[in-house]
DNA sequence: CGACAAGTTGGCAGTTACTGCCAATAAGAC
DNA sequence: GTCTTATTGGCAGTAACTGCCAACTTGTCG
């Protein structure tokens, strides 16, 4: 019973997994603490234990250093199902999975606070917004030919719902690091909710 | 009739004014031939004929200098007149001011060429895309509070329509120059229309 | 087990984006 | 015409990033 096709996932793979984690958790406390301009690559490298030419393998960039061990909402998107046709299903099936990453999220305390961190930084640093959302827009690019191919609809289409389902969450993770500035606890999957249906509302 | 109350604007602002465009013009052309990274921005300055030091003072960062002579769709946000209440309406009236910006492009063969090279270097260089998104993003926040007021709705709801505005726009923009590398035409008006009713459709 | 192929790491040197500071100059106010 | 103020360009310095190379680790095949 123990997954007999996997690619056995070596020990290679598995620490350079570790040292992703090492350089973002290093990058996000420090970037917490003396702000992104305020710290340096070195420390960071210096901090997770590698050096600063391995930094730059791995992370590419010093901003993307806070992103590089979180593909769930890319990987989410990998698995989203041929959910019928049209673009309202397309739209229906990405907000479902998305939805399901946010219960997740909301289940899972740990990784739930990890995330705020790292999404009230991006609500607090430029340089982070436009990393991030420069990542999310490519990675949802990667996906548009094979989402049309396999719903057969114009790629305008699928680019249409992937970009209201992609607003809606970065709506949503942006208003959630908002209300906790302010004292107000929400859970994503509700405010995902309320996000969609003034989207709704406004259309 | 002529002007009195205006600020007279001196020479020294139409200077600075010049001297953006000759910086915007010069890294147009050398990203389109030589790519961004394969530019320098000694090479920007020289052609526009300012000092590096100079270029950063108005460019700020070499791949926002493709950017600073065109405050088009942001000084059209701070137009935005109060059109009734309801996220509805602050949609509706986001859509018309831009649609009119889009118009005015269309109308305008030497803005509209030089637009679309722009456009067209965002799409093929994910360097400028990060730049573009965050600029869009960063200059329709400054406006979030005012609108807010102004017409008496949440941030959320404002937030919310702002990023249904900007995501048409994108959408449009991003599909015009995609079908122009097709060898298609198309008006973006019309792109912006048809991107609504797919939007619509969608939700 | 041993040898070989392949991938990973860290240091070093070099380039280039970007910043603070200063002196020279040009524009605007009186 | 002068004084204030803004703009410019050069210079030095920092720090992000890259290519290259040598040492080492890991997976593989006999």
């Amino acid at each position: 019973m123990s997954t007999p096709a996997a690619p056995v996932e070596g020990l290679r793979d598995r620490r350079r997994r570790e040292t992703a984690v090492e350089i973002c958790a290093a990058a996000l406390d420090l970037f917490e603490q003396k702000g992104v301009q305020g710290t340096t690559v070195d420390e960071i490298a210096a901090r997770a234990g590698v050096s600063a030419r391995t930094f730059f393998r791995l992370a590419g960039t010093k901003e993307d250093a806070v992103f590089i061990d979180d593909g769930r909402f890319a990987d989410a998107l990998a698995g989203v199902g041929d959910s019928g046709d049209g673009i309202r299903a397309l739209l229906s099936a990405l907000r479902d999975v998305f939805a399901r990453e946010l219960q997740l999220l909301d289940a899972d305390a740990r990784a739930r606070e990890r995330y705020l961190r790292v999404r009230r930084l991006i609500a607090h640093e430029p340089a982070l917004l436009g990393a991030a959302v420069r990542r999310e827009v490519t990675s949802a690019d990667r996906f548009v030919p094979e989402i049309a191919e396999r719903v057969g609809l114009a790629e305008l289409d699928v680019r249409t719902a992937l970009g209201v389902a992609g607003l809606e969450m970065r709506t949503t993770l942006d208003e959630w690091a908002r209300r906790y500035d302010r004292g107000e606890a929400s859970t994503l999957e509700g405010l995902h909710r309320e996000v969609r249906a003034r989207l709704a509302d406004a259309v």
